[in-house]
DNA sequence: ACCTGAACACCGTTCAAGT
DNA sequence: ACCTGAACACCGTTCAAGT
C-alpha cells in the first residue's frame, strides 16, 4: 500500500501522541506505517522538516478566531488559543518551540497575537507579541515536561504549573502592556 | 591518567562551548578525556546527570550577587545576570532549559529572582520569579537558536532577538509587576 | 577507584535497485 | 511515484574483567 505525505504527518502526529517525542522516530514511524525506514525519505527531506510539518499541524488544528473586544480581550483569547492548541498533543509545546527556533517556521504564532494587539502603538505590538509567544511556549513546555515526569515518578517540590499560574502570568503581561498605553498614548 | 568528575564536567562544558550540543555526546567527551565511553559511568550515572552537572557549573560560574535598591533595580540585575549567565556557554540556555523543566534541578534560578522581588506582596513575588525566569530562558535559547541557525546560513526574516528586544520584555513584566503593587499595596 | 573490551539495542540518512 | 535491501556512521548504556 503506498502513502502520501498526510498520511506521514498524520501517522507520526499519533505516535507523537501516544508515546512522546523521544518514541517518534523514523524507524519507528515507518514500521507503524508498514514500510522500511528509507521510504520515508521519498515524503520527507529529513526529520527535521517531519518535525516541522508536525508543528504545522498541531497550529493548524488549534487554530481559533479571535473575538471582538478590546485588545485585552483578543489579547488573552489569543494566547489561550496558542496554549490549548499546544497542550492538545503529548509534547506539542516542545515540538512547537523546537521548529520555531530553528526553521523558517511556515505557521508563526506570534502573527495571531500580533494581530489581537492592533490599536496599540507599533512597538508596544512587537514587545508584547514577541513576550507573549515566549511565556506561552515557556509555560506550556514546562507543564508537559512536568506531567511527563510525575508519571514517571519524580514527584519534586517545585510550584506546579498549571491553567492558574498561566493566566496570573498573562495577566502580568497584559498590565504591563496597559501601563504602556497609558504612557504612550 | 584517572579523572574525577570535576574533570569530566570542565570538560564536557569545553566541549559544549566549542562544538555545540549536539556534539556533546559521551562518546566525543570520552575521546576527549583520552579513556573508552564506558569509563564515564563511573563518575556519572548518566548522559541526563552529566547535563544537570554542567547546568550547574553554567549557573554556578554565572552567578551574581544581587545589588541594593528597590525590587526594580534588583529584579532587572537577577533577569540580566541569569541571560548573562546562560549566554556566556554556547547552547547555554537550551542546556539549563532541558536540565531545568526535568530534573531535581539543584541550583534553580527562580530563586534569585524570587529574592529580588522581595517587599512585594507574596503571590506577586510567585507570578514574577516563574514568568520572568519563562521569559529569560525563553528569549535566550531563541538569541542562541537564531545565531547558530545564521551560522548554518537560513538568514530568514523574523525580527531579531538581542539585548535592546530583552530589556524591552523585561521592562514589559516590570511593569506589570508595578500595576500590581499599586493595586494591592 | 578507575578503566578496558566487547557487546546490545538502537539512531538518521543514502543510494542503487526494483515495480 | 513509491518502495526495498543493504549499508554507513553514528548513539547511550551495561557488564565482566583487568590494575
Amino acid at each position: 500500500m503506498s502513502h502520501r505525505l498526510g498520511d506521514v504527518v498524520t501517522t507520526a502526529l499519533r505516535v507523537l501522541d501516544d508515546h512522546g517525542l523521544a518514541d517518534l522516530t523514523m524507524r519507528r514511524l515507518a514500521a507503524e506505517l508498514d514500510v522500511r525506514p528509507s521510504a520515508l525519505y521519498h515524503h520527507v527531506a529529513s526529520k527535521q522538516a517531519l518535525l516541522a510539518a508536525v508543528a504545522d499541524e498541531i497550529l493548524a488544528r488549534g487554530a481559533r478566531d479571535l473575538p471582538t473586544g478590546d485588545w485585552r480581550t483578543r489579547h488573552h483569547a489569543a494566547a489561550t488559543a496558542l496554549r490549548d492548541a499546544l497542550l492538545a498533543y503529548r509534547d506539542g509545546a516542545e515540538v512547537v518551540a523546537a521548529v520555531q527556533a530553528l526553521g523558517p517556521a511556515e505557521r508563526d504564532p506570534r502573527l495571531q497575537v500580533h494581530e489581537a494587539l492592533t490599536g496599540l502603538p507599533d512597538d508596544v505590538r512587537r514587545v508584547g507579541a514577541t513576550t507573549t509567544v515566549i511565556f506561552v511556549l515557556g509555560h506550556a513546555q514546562d507543564e508537559q515536561l512536568a506531567t511527563g515526569a510525575a508519571s514517571a515518578g519524580a514527584t519534586d517540590g517545585r510550584a506546579r504549573l498549571d491553567a492558574a499560574s498561566f493566566d496570573a502570568g498573562l495577566r502580568l503581561i497584559e498590565d504591563g502592556l496597559a501601563a504602556r498605553v497609558a504612557l504612550q498614548g
